[in-house]
DNA sequence: AAAAATATTTAAGTAAGCTTAAAAATTAAT
DNA sequence: ATTAATTTTTAAGCTTACTTAAATATTTTT
């Protein structure tokens, strides 16, 4: 019950932070694994909550409410993720699967011995923020894309932007971690792809990686 | 949905194992804070899929299958008290309640990982004994009940067998915890009150507390 | 601007995990 | 050894979170 919920704000917010399609029952039914009809009912439902405004056709949008409810379940999403990181011998995407399960069952008090624990960081391991315990992220995004990085510049990778184990491999492999600096050794305009330096190996990444490792310029 | 069986199979076993009362849907659904009806028929359930053996108005008992399942459950909520116990300053009734949610969420994997990053510990803070990875318990119990201990001997704590938050603040407050020595001062047969030196302090327990309290003989 | 394709909504139905109330069996008390 | 009390079971019903299929609206293509 509430887990349902809880993964439908959830996917909601992940949508209208990252994703460029817009936030309709269809788009959220495709990342939770349901039907379009289960996805129409559950924001009718969460209507009457006032966890989101729906309106017929129209996108779905978070209230306040629903905000507060989303950024709560992903911060313990990326408390438990930075915590796992750190203790055990487990890689971004072991973390990440671990998180999903345990964030709805995490009581708001062992988030927040967790968060003191890890001195209150304000990043996962991902790079992504982790929001306070009021719902409230306090950094600022000053990350691009790096499909959006310029040619000779340097940069330091922060954040990897996927659940998708075979990226984590592949970026583990070759030094993509949040942290590690870069330099964009040329962009292919036409067919979108960039070549980079990182250790000094050099690295030709298409627009699916591109778009979803961001940068800092330093 | 396999909460529900996981905590059903949970609940008989601790029955079987702590109790003396017969595991009777009645009594597991009193654990439960489910009605009778909803055991009975969960029992059914369980049944067909080869966990526990029903028979009408017959004690509930377990299948090797649903005895495997319970041990990995609770090896997987002790491993989270041991972990929370350890890493965090939280009391044995808050480990407990935020063990009692995670155990469900966790991957074998996981478990593994917190297992070996704790050494293998064969007991959580409680005393509790934690099976291994393949759902057995290894080591001997050798405790008694300290209703059952003898005048004048010294004992060390082995084992706080409750799950209420006034009893552990009880503890907490007056030194009985899981490893420090205690010495039986009298016995009063009559009313079953057992009389203790711990840390030069005298306490008298009754009934309630020396059948959940166990020790080892030194 | 129609037609075609796609997405959303409505409607009807299902399974899990409960509930309450009544019937049947067991257990306890006299 | 009946009677009384308690427990277990059966039966019927509810809610949540889905499903599929059909109807309706929207969006895209031509």
């Amino acid at each position: 019950m509430l887990v349902a919920i809880e993964n439908f704000v959830k996917a909601i917010y992940k949508n209208d932070m990252q994703d460029n399609n817009d936030t309709k029952p269809g788009n959220i039914a495709k990342k939770l694994g349901i039907s379009n009809a289960a996805a129409t009912d559950m924001a009718k439902k969460l209507a009457t909550k006032d966890l989101l405004h729906y309106e017929k056709y129209q996108a779905l949008q978070l209230t306040e409410k629903g905000t507060k409810m989303a950024l709560n379940v992903v911060r313990k999403h990326r408390l438990w993720e930075a915590l796992l990181f750190k203790m055990f011998d487990m890689s971004l995407h072991e973390i990440d699967r671990e998180a999903e399960l345990l964030e709805h069952e995490t009581s708001d008090f062992l988030a927040n011995k967790i968060s003191e624990y890890l001195g209150n960081p304000k990043f996962d391991p991902h790079g992504d923020p982790i929001p306070n315990a009021d719902g409230e992220i306090t950094t600022e995004d000053i990350s691009i894309a790096l499909s959006q990085s310029k040619e000779g510049k340097t940069y330091i990778i922060s954040r990897l932007m996927s659940d998708d184990k075979e990226f984590f491999d592949f970026c583990a492999q070759n030094g993509l971690k949040y942290g590690n600096t870069i330099t964009i050794t040329k962009q292919f305009s036409k067919n979108k792809m960039t070549q980079i330096s990182i250790n000094n190996n050099t690295i030709l990444l298409n627009e699916d990686f591109t778009n979803i490792i961001y940068v800092n310029e330093i």
